[in-house]
DNA sequence: ATAACAATTGAACAATCATTCAACTGTTTG
DNA sequence: CAAACAGTTGAATGATTGTTCAATTGTTAT
């Protein structure tokens, strides 16, 4: 463990298309980009965030009426919705003890979307 | 523990718009439908698969590439390559000892495209 | 005030997952 | 044949994550 082996042999390769890697490495995107993107489809990357998101598409819904739909509790709802309320999915109203939730973002429709046409055509 | 109390109080709701929760059920995709789709996404929600599909974008590449692009072992991105495959969103070809991957689904542009529409416009 | 209820919260638990490491396969080349 | 190298694989590890449970907040109604 020598002082300066720290960042060496990060990578066990040669590269073997030195010009394809430049030129790619050239046309990414921004690392910080990259990082959001995966975070924004790590919301959609489970069942029960997606089975709410289906519902708020069809109307605004309260913590109660989505856990008697999904038949799970309201505290795992609750959980939820405030992991898509962080990312800017979902927004909320109040009306006395009742919260009411509703989808904060056009592109989410189109994103499942695109996501339906690649299950049913392969 | 009563032998009866098995699925009862599944959830400790009484519901509060039953017309709209019969509304929004009626019109839910299949059940099977949405864990397709979040099985979907839950590719796209990790940095490391992200940067190798945007890479793939650009050009084919083989395992030693991806791997000096993103300063990573091979390992890494074989067991990432292998993720995405199983997805259907990259193929593969062979030319010796070197594999080359490339996008094998059209809609993968697009749906990233989306993604990042909200994330520039938040 | 107190009881009832919608909703949130935090800790705990189990399950899932990305990366590492070491061993291995298969192909090329000297 | 043997050495070198691209790539894969499986087990192990640490980190992340979804759900549960119990306790709590805040609002409404008796």
């Amino acid at each position: 463990m020598s002082v300066y082996s720290s960042d060496i042999d990060r990578c066990d390769c040669g590269t073997i298309h030195e010009d394809v890697v430049r030129d790619v490495r050239m046309h990414m995107p921004e690392e910080e980009t990259l990082l959001e993107l995966a975070d924004l489809f790590k919301l959609f990357g489970d069942s029960t965030r997606v089975k709410i998101l289906y519902a708020l598409f069809r109307a605004e819904m309260c913590v109660c009426d989505i856990a008697v739909l999904l038949g799970m509790t309201k505290s795992a709802i609750s959980h939820q919705l405030r992991v898509l309320k962080q990312g800017k999915l979902v927004k909320y109203r109040k009306d006395g003890k009742i919260v009411y939730y509703s989808l904060d973002d056009d592109h989410v429709k189109s994103i499942f979307n695109q996501g339906l046409l690649h299950i049913t055509e392969k």
